[in-house]
RNA sequence: GCGGGAGUGGUGAAAUUGGUAUACACGCAGGAUUUAGGUUCCUGUGCCGCAAGGCGUGAGGGUUCAAGUCCCUUCUCCCGCACCA
């Protein structure tokens, strides 16, 4: 079957999308493009099966449905395979996509094959450039000088995003190291708050773990600045004053000494002025913290270090004369750096004043009660009937609510309040002001690698930044015919003279490109958009067609992306929507994270081994692995592929098939003539299926569909026979079910039953309301809440006359026995509930 | 530690607003067809019990005529985040 159809389908092209008259309202259902790394998968597999289902769907409800399909082939692995092979990557690229294009044919998704596209391609990575220069133009590019994520494998710098929890990079598996250097970066913190803010629109639309994630990520807190003049002041750029961050500012008065990250240019400023002692404490210990790695700095329950910078600073509440330290624990990238030392409501800064004998005071005494919003006592008084709380002794420190206490204006207030009123206090005085804070960091797009998008900027002579022209794009990678692509610290393109050599565009004097390329997440933040016309040479998408039909109406793809793909198109986004390209700002209305397909319990991989698609599919045939895939379970769970069975889905298949081949009625047969029964399961299949659809249960209507066959067959069998109506309607709702699961046994058997192709093009069929009227329901008698019985009933039943016939019946005289009955449930027409006295 | 999710037969899993627990399938057992194997078809399959009947959705409690579903307590597993001030 899949040898027949295939050309067939080619010729047909019957899911194009570029009919200008065509009105039918729009769906755009869009799947994760792949990465082209060899062959399709098991993950592949999945994925496009359930998308594909989606799509397959709509379209027979009557949408005009854009399914397009691209690969996202830039990127670091053709890039390794051709260093070690000793080949370009284009080769090895394109002959992957070649091959997966092929797989992906066979595997018979619906795509628009005329809009295919490449991120590699010139006519695309054209685009990449614009946009970049879009986001200079608007200050939202830049280049700093800063510690960034470095990849000593790959040799190339990482986005924090490409660092996995325990410290290693997402691609190569290295330890990360810190390594200072210049960079671009997109401004992705200036849009942090509507981007946390936005979320809530996904809210029930997008799962709520990659919701979760999110907000996590983008990590907002909301508390005070507060300014700490230094004694003996500070040099240029800090002003004689450290600003901390604290989502605490209540606890000021509780603050008895500064720590600050020992790697931030603040410690290196303050300890300037220490003395050479206390220089040399601190280089030593430097030293020690740069020799840690992420992994080992990343482990909260490691003991607290750190040393005296011989400086103080004056608390701005109390006048106080506080000591300065530095110490590992305060990241440098965070905040401003440096913190205030509140020990006795902050764990870590308790386990560090414990460790170094540092004063402790309790500021907020959390014995005194509050009551929700309410004050059970008034302010300006302090309990003092209660024990007192000395976390200095008891090494935990004091979380939670309460009323403050030793801290003059503030005390007998409760946080909250105190949180307002000493943030007044700070802005009167000028030492603080509220603030907010993030752990999104802006997002590094540089990368030191050769199989990416050049970065079209031009640096002058005297380093003038200077943005290649439009006209002058794309900005084309080099041949690689001489050059090492090998990683050595610096992009590769830096050594292709010809290239990298060119004339400032301003006054033709000598000027260098910039030999950097892009993250490759820059291609695929926009690549939906670019799916409204992938050949057009004059825009990147023509806004018009793009308000047509996005933004996408449901994305499918795994949670690996749950942060760095989705955050970054939902970034680009909104910075396309504020330039006026795009009236929305959320690129993906709705998504489904398909789980993963595993083989003895884990994650298949070329390496570990595991089930090979193309094994898969020459034992049991395209058809069999998609439906296979729907029927597993919810889309989003794991499929172990040793508990699910290939040969059952192709078992059932062939069921299904047989029946076309029974049908001996013609097409123009009247249903009404039918077998009633079997319409009434067929109809109410045509009820239920749409339903389940889109609540993604395609489990659920696989089994439903399973016993429509029975049914089916059954009446084929022993019934009314093969040349009845009601086996024609049931068979080709069956083939118009199964074109969404299994498209080439639809196809044959919609041939068979004497339609032209496709099957996939033809509407699905309303039930009649009348069919889906029960001519009787099984109502079940119970006594005291236990089934005892059941009756056949009219769905219409009189209560009185259900409770009537409940009591009568022997199953119920005898369990009843001399029982006095209490008093009786009717719920007509499903249920009796008689109740008895005990 | 914080946040999210999940525990149902031998297995994957079903179960509108609380109203027949285990749909559908895999596996297994028996049977028909077949020279045989496979395919196909039929029957059975939650647990205990000869039966009547009893028990049963991680555990314990509660609400209710009625709980897989609601409430409280608790155990286990998975995922994400985590020295973020």
């Amino acid at each position: 079957m899949q040898e027949k159809w295939l050309p067939i389908w080619d010729d047909l092209k019957p899911f194009r999308t570029d009919d200008p008259n065509d009105t039918r309202p729009r769906k755009y259902i869009l799947d994760m493009f792949p990465y082209p790394s060899g062959d399709l998968h098991m993950g592949h597999a999945e994925a496009f099966a359930l998308g594909d289902i989606v799509a397959r769907y709509w379209r027979q409800q009557g949408f005009r449905v854009l399914h397009p399909i691209g690969w996202d082939s830039f990127g670091l692995p053709a890039e390794n395979a051709a260093i070690k092979r000793g080949v370009d990557p284009r080769e090895w690229t394109y002959a992957n996509i070649e091959q997966q294009k092929q797989s992906m044919r066979r595997y018979a998704a619906s795509f628009d094959w005329d809009r295919e596209l490449h991120t590699s391609d010139p006519e695309y990575y054209k685009w990449n450039q614009w946009l970049f220069l879009k986001l200079y133009e608007k200050g939202l590019a830049y280049r700093k000088d800063s510690w960034v994520n470095w990849d000593p494998i790959d040799q190339t710098v990482l986005a924090n995003e490409q660092v996995l929890p325990d410290g290693t990079s997402d691609r190569s598996g290295a330890v990360v190291v810190k390594k200072k250097l210049t960079q671009w970066y997109f401004k992705i913190t200036d849009y942090a708050d509507r981007l946390l803010d936005d979320l809530n629109q996904l809210e029930g639309a997008w799962p709520s773990k990659v919701l979760s994630m999110q907000r996590n990520w983008i990590g907002r807190s909301v508390g005070a600045d507060v300014d700490f003049v230094i004694e003996g002041g500070l040099g240029a750029g800090f002003d004689g004053t450290v600003t901390v961050f604290t989502t605490r500012p209540d606890t000021l008065y509780g603050a008895t000494f500064m720590v600050v990250a020992p790697e931030s240019e603040l410690a290196a400023e303050l300890v300037s002025a220490a003395t050479p002692e206390v220089q040399k404490k601190f280089a030593d210990y430097l030293v020690q913290v740069q020799k840690k790695t992420e992994i080992e700095r990343q482990d909260a329950s490691r003991e607290k270090s750190g040393v005296p910078l011989g400086r103080f600073a004056v608390n701005p509440a109390t006048g106080e004369r506080i000591p300065i330290w530095a110490a590992d624990y305060v990241l440098s990238d965070y905040g401003h750096g440096a913190v205030m030392g509140v020990p006795a409501h902050d764990q870590r800064d308790l386990d560090f004043a414990r460790k170094f004998g540092l004063p402790v005071r309790v500021v907020l005494d959390t014995n005194a009660p509050v009551t929700g919003a309410i004050p059970v006592i008034r302010d300006g008084e302090i309990p003092d009937d209660l024990p007192p709380l000395d976390p200095a002794a008891t090494g935990v420190a004091l979380g939670g609510e309460g009323r403050m206490i030793n801290s003059g204006p503030l005390d007998g207030l409760s946080k909250a309040n105190a949180i307002k009123k000493v943030i007044e206090q700070l802005e009167k005085a000028g030492t603080g002001r509220a603030s907010k804070t993030y752990r999104l960091r802006d997002w590094l797009i540089s990368r030191q690698r050769f199989w990416g998008t050049p970065i079209p900027i031009i640096h002058g002579e005297d380093g003038e930044l200077i943005p290649v022209p439009e006209d002058q794009l794309p900005v084309r990678l080099p041949a690689t015919d001489g050059l090492d692509l090998k990683p050595k610290g610096t992009s590769p393109l830096g050594a292709a003279e010809d290239w990298v050599n060119v004339p400032n565009p301003k006054d033709g004097t000598p000027a260098r490109r910039d030999p950097d390329t892009m993250d490759t997440f820059v291609d695929s933040s926009w690549y939906f958009l670019r799916f409204m016309d992938p050949h057009d040479d004059v825009r990147a998408f023509d806004p018009a067609e793009a308000d047509r039909w996005a933004p996408v109406d449901q994305y499918v793809g795994g949670v690996e992306h749950a942060i760095l793909h989705l955050l970054y198109a939902r970034f680009i986004t909104k910075v396309l929507f504020d330039l006026g390209y795009v009236g929305f700002t959320e690129p993906f209305s709705a998504l489904l994270n398909q789980g993963m397909v595993l083989s003895g319990g884990s994650k298949m991989s070329k390496s570990k081994g595991g089930v090979n698609l193309g094994d898969e599919i020459d034992a049991h045939g395209v058809d069999a692995i998609r439906l296979t895939m729907a029927f597993a379970g919810p889309p989003e769970d794991d499929i172990n592929w040793e508990d699910v069975s290939p040969a059952g889905s192709a078992k059932f298949l062939a069921r299904a098939w047989r029946l076309a081949n029974d049908v001996t009625s013609k097409k123009e047969i009247e249903w009404k003539t039918g077998d009633v029964a079997l319409r009434r399961v067929t109809h109410r299949f045509l009820s239920e299926a749409p339903g389940l659809i889109e609540s993604f249960k395609f489990n659920v209507v696989v089994a439903r569909l399973m016993e429509l066959v029975s049914a089916t067959r059954k009446v084929v069998d022993s019934g009314a026979g093969p040349a009845d109506a009601a086996v024609r309607e049931a068979t080709e709702t069956v083939a118009l079910a199964l074109s969404l699961f299994a498209p080439y046994t639809a196809e044959e058997m919609w041939e068979k039953l004497g339609y032209p192709p496709s099957v996939a093009l033809f509407g699905w069929r309303k039930p009649d309301p009348a069919l889906l009227v029960q001519s009787s329901v099984t109502a079940v008698v119970q006594v005291d809440g236990k089934v005892r019985d059941r009756l056949e009933v009219s769905p219409t039943v009189d209560p009185v006359e259900l409770e009537r016939m409940a009591r009568e019946l022997p199953a119920i005289v005898r369990s009843l026995g001399d029982r006095e009955v209490a008093s009786v449930v009717v719920r007509a027409p499903r249920l009796v509930n008689i109740v008895t006295k005990h």
